[in-house]
DNA sequence: AGCACTGTTTACAT
DNA sequence: TATGTAAACAGTGC
């Protein structure tokens, strides 16, 4: 479930259960899972940790231990789940971790996409391999319509595909990218390199305004996905285009389209994006 | 039954 | 370089 809004979600709504919990055990059932470690080496240097901390940056979860950082990455359906009490093996359930108090959280993961990743504290968090290569938030500062632009010169094809490049926007995904740019009545094909800035500092402001008021209602919940502790988020009912075609516009009644850009369901109103 | 589809990212080809 | 495609995988729906 994991595009910035629902990580978020999932970070607030995890972190009063791990905060200060010491890990007893850890089980990892799925070793391709863990990308820096073998189960062993994994466990070695995770039991007896407490977590201080839990951040984020774009999509990636960061757990801060007092020697170390775990960095984990929900892909397409990865769920973490928390019980009081020690469980049976649930399913699609890949990583388990046990804390002394007895509470346990528990990484489920269908499709198996998801990763975690262990690295000693560095200097800066911005070196680490799964993060170093990542573009601005749109929280960040330094984000906006000039950014943009900046970043689009070299972008000759569709605009919806290079919203979903990390190196560039951190945090959009296909959901999300499809409703900014309803939002800054930008049409998903026309060229990146080609939109003024006028229009682009509009698209950072509708980057923000549409994460903000994710966030603020928990992400989004389509098909079967749910959050972390089972409960849906809201922004689905917010949804301008997203899963809605052939529905009609929100603004204009028009059908709404779907087309395929790089492999990706684009949804847009052809009426209100240009 | 078989294919298309899925909130992500990566390697690889052109 | 930039961009498209397939693949990692399992499940659902038509």
């Amino acid at each position: 479930m994991p595009e910035l809004p629902e990580v978020e979600t999932v970070r607030r709504s995890l972190t009063p259960y791990v905060i200060n919990q010491t890990i007893a055990d850890v089980t990892v059932y799925l070793p391709r899972m863990v990308r820096t470690h073998d189960p062993s080496g994994f466990h070695a240097h995770l039991v007896g940790q407490t977590i201080n901390d839990l951040t984020r940056r774009g999509k990636h979860l960061i757990w801060h231990f007092p020697n170390c950082l775990m960095i984990s990455h929900l892909r397409m359906e990865g769920k973490f789940f928390v019980s009081e009490e020690s469980l049976p093996k649930m399913p699609h359930e890949h990583v388990r971790i046990q804390f002394t108090s007895g509470r346990v959280l528990i990484y489920q993961d269908v499709r198996t996409f998801g990763t975690f990743d262990l690295y000693d504290k560095p200097a800066e968090l911005s070196t680490l391999k799964p993060l170093k290569d990542l573009g601005l938030e749109p929280f960040d500062a330094g984000f906006s319509g000039a950014y943009l632009h900046d970043q689009f010169n070299t972008r000759k094809g569709p605009i919806k595909p290079v919203l979903l490049d990390q190196t560039i926007i951190l945090g959009l995904g296909n959901i999300y990218a499809d409703e900014v740019l309803f939002c800054a009545g930008i049409h998903p094909t026309r060229k990146a390199n080609k939109i003024s800035l006028k229009r682009l500092n509009n698209l950072a402001d509708c980057a923000k305004n549409v994460l903000k008021k994710a966030i603020e209602l928990g992400g989004t919940t389509i098909r079967t996905y749910e959050n972390s502790l089972g409960i849906d988020g809201l922004f689905q009912n917010e949804l301008y285009v997203h899963t809605l075609e052939n529905e009609p516009c929100r603004v204009c009644q028009t059908p709404i389209r779907r087309i395929k850009l790089s492999g990706r369901s684009t949804y847009y109103c052809k009426n209100c994006q240009h």
